[in-house]
DNA sequence: GCAGTTTTCTGATCTAGACCAACTGGCCAT
DNA sequence: ATGGCCAGTTGGTCTAGATCAGAAAACTGC
């Protein structure tokens, strides 16, 4: 805990210009956050929480819906997050994730020194669905395994896959330990499959159903959405991923050469 | 107009199983507002709004936080949108934005139908903030090109562009007409360069600032930021890009050789 | 017509709570 | 040590408004 005080804080009001509009309070308010925020620290390695609403409401002198205007702007900003019921965290800096780096999502945690880990929700052989059989090939209601994960960076959940994967490809790939090996290491090693292309598809949503639920997300809050398309060296689809990311989570990069040159 | 109905709607509450856990209000709201808007249709060429919040209100006999709480769930995932203080609309489809076709904005747009339309803020000849320098390979303070503007399709504006370029690469390229011409036409056309290389980065923000002011984006909303490096043929940093999209206006796609293949 | 002004409408912001269900932590029994 | 139960805490949801400022529409005068 640091310097605890219960004193109300009077938020100032700042004019840039004597005959400006005054700032919304709400808008002071974040800056009062914010300075809050920095001065809990931001050690990464423990989740660090913010006080109660109610007494961040008493301490500021507002009311609940105030704050939570502001809190959700530093949330839409990714500087704080929420679990479901269970309050409001500093948000740790973001994951640089190379989308054509190739990295598996362990190796890529790691070599940005934090501990990433697995937790297998579920891994069977179903029918596929419309839109999952057209991205395979394969027709409507034909067996696909399937394969849904939670990862966590430095024990934060931050994401929520899916795999589909064309069980013709990877027969008997459900009976290894799934929450340990990366998927593409198993390819290559016990099937000899690479992944040479790779077709993206990103777009924001927000959480709700399953994925919501595995993270700890509240209903309604924004995620990333990356949907990926796997070829293996001859061209032939393999697999595809459905993944949804707390949007503070990440920062995506790629570097590549645009077809129009 | 359709079916005018000043009717309040009872919303129905419909539990999955008799001894389940009730609905929330909002979500059932939600799926009225969905109906609602099913009901105006979608005619993608003007722009279509929804009533007044008041309006809707009386309409679905709730209050005003329940029904912001739905519409926001609803923006949040791209089904509407909100221009500041003026009202809620229908979002029409997503564009698909394809990282690495190389196309430009205008041709991007048509290819799909769409009507393209840019605005110039502003073009001139300003120091180089720290960031901008560093990216560009220049010293804080030296000169750079910075050309902002507002782009459009079916005449709403969905992003805000701030380009920053190399000043000994593009000579007097202020002078040109830069809400008519493509820049990176420009680029090949009159100085013989071409984008040989593209480095980006994206990540989720909120709009806020200029950018939401450009766009009457409401202070809060969701954006896609995509920062992008262009380098020529000779592998040399010409120029970087800003942009800050409506996060409901695109989707983003691209294919490629993953480099750990 | 057209430009400047006024009025009306509408979303943005804020107040002051209440109630509920999920989560947490402590206590107790096995 | 482990698991279940209980009560307090806390966020999620909802009610019922008021006020303000920006935007759009109506209006006015040249």
């Amino acid at each position: 805990m640091s310097a605890p005080r219960t004193q109300p804080i009077a938020l100032e009001c700042h004019h840039s210009t004597p005959g400006s509009v005054s700032t919304p309070t709400w808008h002071r308010l974040r800056d009062a956050l914010l300075a809050l925020i920095d001065s809990l620290g931001n050690n990464r390695k423990r989740p660090c929480r913010l006080p109660a609403e109610r007494e961040m409401i008493a301490r500021f002198s507002t009311t609940r819906i105030t704050l939570r205007d502001a809190l959700t702007q530093l949330e839409g900003e990714g500087r704080i997050y929420r679990e479901n019921r269970r309050g409001w965290f500093i948000a740790p800096s973001r994951l640089h994730y190379d989308l054509l780096a190739g990295l598996a999502f362990h190796d890529m945690v790691e070599s940005q020194q934090r501990q990433a880990s697995t937790l297998l929700l579920s891994a069977s052989t179903v029918p596929a669905p419309l839109h999952i059989a057209r991205r395979l090939w394969l027709s409507e209601g034909s067996a696909v395994q399937r394969i849904v994960r939670v990862r966590a960076i430095d024990g934060r959940r931050v994401l929520y896959v899916e795999h589909h994967l064309r069980p013709d490809c990877f027969p008997g790939i459900l009976d290894f330990d799934l929450a340990q090996h990366s998927l593409t290491a198993l390819y290559r090693h016990e099937y000899s499959i690479r992944i040479a292309r790779v077709d993206y598809e990103l777009g924001s949503t927000i959480f709700g159903g399953p994925a919501g639920e595995a993270l700890h997300a509240t209903p309604g809050t924004a995620a990333q959405r990356i949907t990926r398309i796997n070829r293996d060296q001859n061209g032939r689809v393999v697999d595809c991923d459905d993944e949804y990311w707390r949007h503070d989570a990440i920062e995506l990069a790629l570097s590549a050469v645009p077809r129009g040159g």
